[in-house]
DNA sequence: TTGTACAAGTGATTCCAATCACACGAAGAC
DNA sequence: GTCTTCGTGTGATTGGAATCACTTGTACAA
């Protein structure tokens, strides 16, 4: 599939760069249609191309040394994933799997590197990009802190709820929710004990399963109440 | 104290910088001695200065709703912590806090911001930065996935131990280490089991007490195999 | 339709780290 | 000197999540 100098400018970071520049990157980028469970990167890895998610769900994750998967961190179309070589040439650090359907742009690195060059604000965003996953790895850390896992749980649902739908406060929703072993890698957990405490959400009609691809989340200033703790399953 | 340019030139990221701005940083930045336990950063505020460690260690901590402590990284001697504010403006995401006495060096963000403003090789280097940070904490996040207590805690040791030691793979040494609640709470342990832990690896002579300030092993290849689960306790 | 994955639901059992409640020694403070 | 504080060491108890071993449900392909 053919890659425009618009497709690109819906990506927020690539938006920044000259019309000339953008028109350049497009020759050279192509787009992905990727199934479930593909490999988008490969941890270990020196990848030669930064992964931009038009549409869809990835995960980074890792495994320990006996086989475990430890889910790190989702990523939400508009996001990009695979950026920290343009610094340090480094490779990859985990592993970058799609978790719901996914449409993703390719750019190769090298021409990213040579974009950013003589584009200050395209530096400035990434630097904020790389601020912002900060943030991200250090709140989703400090979740495995909670000694309560229903409320481990409400935590990480409230971070999937869409931005815009927190404000009211009132319902929300959470499209394409992960499995519950996804969740479960992400919060150190096993899967059944996920499994147990959704069970007891619905109980409590904290969450409402809307077939497959939705959860509904009736209230969303309860959920947030189990999430800080002011309430108790 | 006063602060001489030759000062900030220690630290790698402001020796990029032009003397010029280096004698402007240096009128405005500060030498602080801190004890033990002292707050460096405050969470959740505008901190308006970055903080160069000197000589010390510092642990940056965040706290859960129910009060429990988080061991999110450490920070040695060379780096530096508060800088996430210089590319979002946002608030401090974790406290700082002085593990070992420390010698700190102030520099204002905005003196720093005004600086990297002509300056790529500093955003560069301030990216690479972040890079490492984000890199060390995914790191830190898989030891979490060990489902083995003590292969957490040889890795978590293992991450201590100086980069030049690292090499030969014979003795090493960790320098003031962590007392055994800063590694518990590093690694989502009870202090009393990493008391535990400790114990029988004296017992294997994996690690040795020398005085306070000082953790001999005798063999970092032996340390290596526990961390990495080729050896059991 | 059957077949085959994959996701979710569920009980029984096990086990191991948290917790509690101490003691002990060293380092500073005064 | 004594008094605190802090870091560490240790046993007994227990709770609660992991694990195992299933079943059920569901989506999609052949």
């Amino acid at each position: 599939m053919v890659v425009t100098p618009e497709l690109l400018g819906f990506f927020p970071l690539l938006k920044l760069l000259p019309v000339g520049s953008l028109h350049a990157l497009a020759q050279v980028s192509s787009v992905e249609k990727m199934a479930r469970r593909a490999v988008v990167l490969n941890a270990g890895k020196h990848e030669d191309r930064v992964c931009f998610l038009f549409e869809g769900r990835l995960q980074g994750v890792d495994f320990t040394v006996d086989g475990r998967e430890v889910g790190l961190f989702f990523v939400e179309p508009g996001d990009f994933c695979g950026e920290l070589a343009l610094f340090d040439h480094g490779v990859q650090t985990e592993f970058i799997i799609v978790l719901s359907p996914a449409l993703v742009v390719w750019v190769p690195l090298d021409s990213l590197r040579t974009a950013m060059l003589d584009c200050p604000p395209f530096v400035n965003f990434l630097g904020e990009r790389l601020t912002r996953r900060i943030r991200q790895l250090t709140l989703q850390r400090s979740l495995l802190g909670m000694p309560n896992i229903s409320q481990r749980v409400c935590s990480q649902l409230w971070l999937l709820v869409e931005e815009s739908e927190k404000a009211h406060m009132k319902e929300g929703t959470i499209r394409n929710p992960p499995t519950h072993m996804e969740i479960a890698i992400m919060l150190n957990l096993s899967r059944e004990t996920v499994t147990r405490v959704f069970q007891t959400l619905q109980q409590q009609d904290v969450v409402r399963r809307d077939g497959a691809t939705r959860l509904q989340i009736p209230s969303l200033s309860l959920l947030k109440a189990y999430a800080d703790g002011s309430r108790e399953l």
